[in-house]
This record gives structure tokens, C-alpha cells and sequence, in this order.
DNA sequence: CAGCATCCGTGGCGATACTG
DNA sequence: CAGTATCGCCACGGATGCTG
């Protein structure tokens, strides 16, 4: 209730000022961090084991899986299903919470992979106009 | 189209696999970025002068928003206009692409804010449910 | 298998000073 | 005013090893 209205400007975007401690910041951060988009996907298209997501998901270690799964959990985005079986099994899903959230993220990835051709026209024009910096 | 299909599990997400080199997902965090996103937001409002969205945005530093505003620049989602005036005068705008980019982020960024209290809640369960960590 | 602990390098990012 | 340049810290994040 203080982001943006269109046309509208008022105080500093999503409330706080102070980058730590503004709290929508914070949990936009968490959604929008850099494995934390990627699992969302994943997980909205179905529930997955911990070294299964780590798969599907290319490119990310265990420790950050982890860490991003824990975030995402406490601000109850995904749930979490540690079953009491040797070997241990531990199922991830997405809360309702998490579903809305995953939704409007895999819009963003989906139009911003469509788009990526685009941009590539849009960094040549740049380098090109430029010193062909980079 | 190579990104989760509802219901399907096919190859690592966003293509390519090394988070490095992947184009898709390097496009998608510099528009997810911290202060990309915020830029995004505030731009879609109106155009801005580069102190005057540093003012916008609190809590951004002088050479992260130049970084920031760079990419995004580069990527073709802002247009940069500079007008050779004493003293010098900078307005960044959206472009096409960039404001449909900005409306779905800022599309989340609202649903996150709404959903602030949720999440406080549930952290709180969280918190509780474990050993008081944090 | 899941995931915590530890070590450790790289670079993200802030602070400061300087230029056109 | 709108940047660039430089320095330096710390924390993000990868690699490895251990536990239940």
C-alpha cells in the first residue's frame, strides 16, 4: 500500500527506505534471488526430492539449494515433507502461498525467455554504438 | 521453449545448464537484480533523472544504480537520455520492452507486499515450531 | 540421501575522491 | 549534476568432509 500507484509518485518504492529491515523488500529478495526464482519453477510443476531439484535445476550447489529452501520455507513459500526412512526422503512442494507466488514468476522467466533474441539485438546495437566495449 | 511446462519435467530449466553462458537466465537476474527490479518499478511511474531515482529508491549506492542503469540499458529495458546542457541532465526511461517487463515485476512486487503479513506469520510458525532459531 | 560444518577465494558493493 | 576511478571489506557462494 505505498508501491507505485501508475502516474503517482510518493515515497521511496515498497516502503522503509533502509534497504535491511524494510520487510516487503526483503521478502521480494527472497523470490526474486537467483535460485529462488529457478526452484519456484521447478517446484510448480511438481513436487521434487532434494537431489532430484538440485538436477532439474542445473548449476546450483547443495549448500545454496539448501540455504534457498530453508528461506523459502520459513516465509512460507514451499513445504517441506522430511519422511522417517533410511535412506532419508525429504519432499518439497509449493504452499498456496507459494503457487501464487511461483505463477507470477514463471510468467516473468517465460516472457523474458521469449524476449532474450531481443535483447541480444538490443547489447549488438549498444556495443555497436559504443567503443564496441566488452 | 525449453523452460517447465506445467505437468512436464524435461531438461534443467531456462536451457544450457551452467548458470554462466546461459542466456535466459542471465537476462532474467539482471531484471530480478536488487536494484534492477526497483528501477524497473520506479520507471514505470515516470521517467526519472539519475538523483532523482537515486532519491526514489532509498538505499541505493551512487555506483550500484550507474551499474544497474548500465545493464538495464544495455539489455534494451531503458532508454537513456542525455542532453548535452550545462549543467548535465540524464533522464531514463522505459522502452517497449521494458515496460512490459516492469509491469509484471511490478505486478509481483505489489502481490509480495499484500502478502507481508502472511509471511511474518508464517516465519513466526516457523520459528516457533524449531528451536527459536533467529 | 539429506544436510550441516568448515575453510576459503572471488567479486559484489559501499565509501571516497576526482572529472567533464 | 552525472558520472568514472580506486580502494578495501565482507559475505556470497563453491568445494570438501562428516553425520544421522
Amino acid at each position: 500500500m505505498e508501491v507505485s500507484t501508475p502516474g503517482r509518485a510518493d515515497g521511496p518504492l515498497l516502503a522503509d527506505v533502509d534497504g535491511a529491515g524494510c520487510p516487503s523488500r526483503l521478502v521480494l529478495e527472497h523470490v526474486t534471488s537467483r535460485w529462488g526464482v529457478l526452484v519456484l519453477i521447478a517446484l510448480l510443476e511438481r513436487s521434487y526430492r532434494f537431489s532430484e531439484l538440485r538436477r532439474r535445476i542445473g548449476g546450483v550447489s547443495e549448500k545454496m539449494l539448501t540455504q534457498t529452501l530453508q528461506t523459502l520455507e520459513r516465509d512460507g513459500f514451499v513445504h517441506r515433507d522430511a519422511k522417517p526412512v533410511i535412506p532419508p526422503r525429504v519432499d518439497y512442494s509449493l504452499t498456496g502461498m507459494g503457487e501464487e507466488a511461483a505463477r507470477r514468476i514463471r510468467e516473468l522467466a517465460l516472457w523474458t525467455e521469449a524476449r532474450v533474441p531481443a535483447v541480444e539485438e538490443a547489447r549488438a546495437r549498444y556495443d555497436g554504438a559504443n567503443g564496441r566495449k566488452r
